[in-house]
DNA sequence: TCATTACCGAACAGCTTGTTCTGTTTTTAT
DNA sequence: ATAAAAACAGAACAAGCTGTTCGGTAATGA
């Protein structure tokens, strides 16, 4: 791809984020977004069809990165996180989130906009797929898969969002202890 | 009131909530809503400031609606619904949907709005509070009061969505089980 | 009946969107 | 090095939506 392409891409993904943790979705317009990113009106349209567009490519690239990360058991990251006990994952997450790359955390605080939130539950859904064996044991045999594994997100996420309104005060690993005790 | 006021603020309800369920909020003009409503531009900004003030005043005319006559241990309904074993409130409470008073549902379903459920978990909340002891056996001490009750609401909405993604097919009273089963 | 109040409908200024154009700068391939 | 291709700036544009204003009409309630 382009230089130039790149740097204008990854300015207007740099202005729409800072406008973003400020103000909502729908009150943001491109005027200001090609301001902020000191950018050409043509050239915002040569990027993106709209602003939704925008918007879902953002989320495309915040969410299936920081999911991909963690896909094939993550062995990237082993030797730094500890990998082997069974809570990994999650912990792992927490510890990422925590980290706060590309400001993930303030566009999730933000009651800005559902759509965030739809990717995360997405990619989240992917990965609590792949361990539910980690969760089979407190699974009551009533209870239908479907049911189960949307709960298991619904928790994940009650619990980020719990963290996030505390201001991230505790530690990851008593999120996590406390993501395990909820579900 | 004047009925000409009532008459007006309905039809404008009417034609909010018809648009509501096919395209999202911000999809919506005031345009389509008075021509749907069939009432006059200046009419319209007579009674709503702005199309979110519209939104919010359904909603408050809605959830306070609905919360509002569970308050007080909902003594209206007792006869009917077999209130006095523990869990009625809830299973009341998914009867309520059931019946799908004011087509809440198609609104609550609709990937529209998260101003509908920050609604709905307000109430929400408050009803857990009142009923939290009936929780308090199954939970951790070592969890924060805050988280709990944030969990037994995330729990509820999520027993809720789900039901609702599988076209509410189960009971009731097998939901009231599933979210019992889960918390 | 009569004053009050709500409504209609048209017109409006202001803003946002998405397109189109011309001319300039940068990249890439020869 | 040079020429073709691609990306950019910036202005101008039509179209649509918003929220306001105003004169005229109809319903309400005392």
């Amino acid at each position: 791809m382009d230089r130039r392409q790149r740097k204008t891409r990854e300015a207007i993904f740099r202005a729409f984020t800072s406008l973003l943790s400020n103000k909502e979705f729908g009150q943001i317009t491109v005027g200001q977004i090609i301001q902020q990113a000191d950018v050409g009106r043509a050239t915002f349209y040569a990027h993106f069809e709209t602003k939704d567009d925008l918007l879902k490519a953002l989320c495309e690239e915040l969410f299936c990165h920081i999911f991909d990360s963690m896909e094939g058991g993550h062995r990237e990251h082993r030797h730094i996180f500890d990998c082997d006990v069974p809570d990994s994952v999650f912990l792992h997450l927490f510890k990422h989130l925590q980290k706060n790359d590309n400001q993930i955390l303030q566009l999730l605080s933000g009651q800005n906009n559902a759509l965030f939130w739809d990717y995360f539950n997405q990619g989240l859904g992917r990965l609590v797929e792949k361990q539910a064996d980690l969760f089979a044991t407190r699974k009551d045999p009533k209870l239908p898969d479907s049911f189960w594994t949307d709960h298991i997100v619904s928790v994940f996420v009650q619990t980020l969002r719990w963290w996030i309104s505390q201001g991230l005060q505790e530690s990851p690993e008593t999120v996590t202890e406390y993501f395990f005790l909820a579900v």
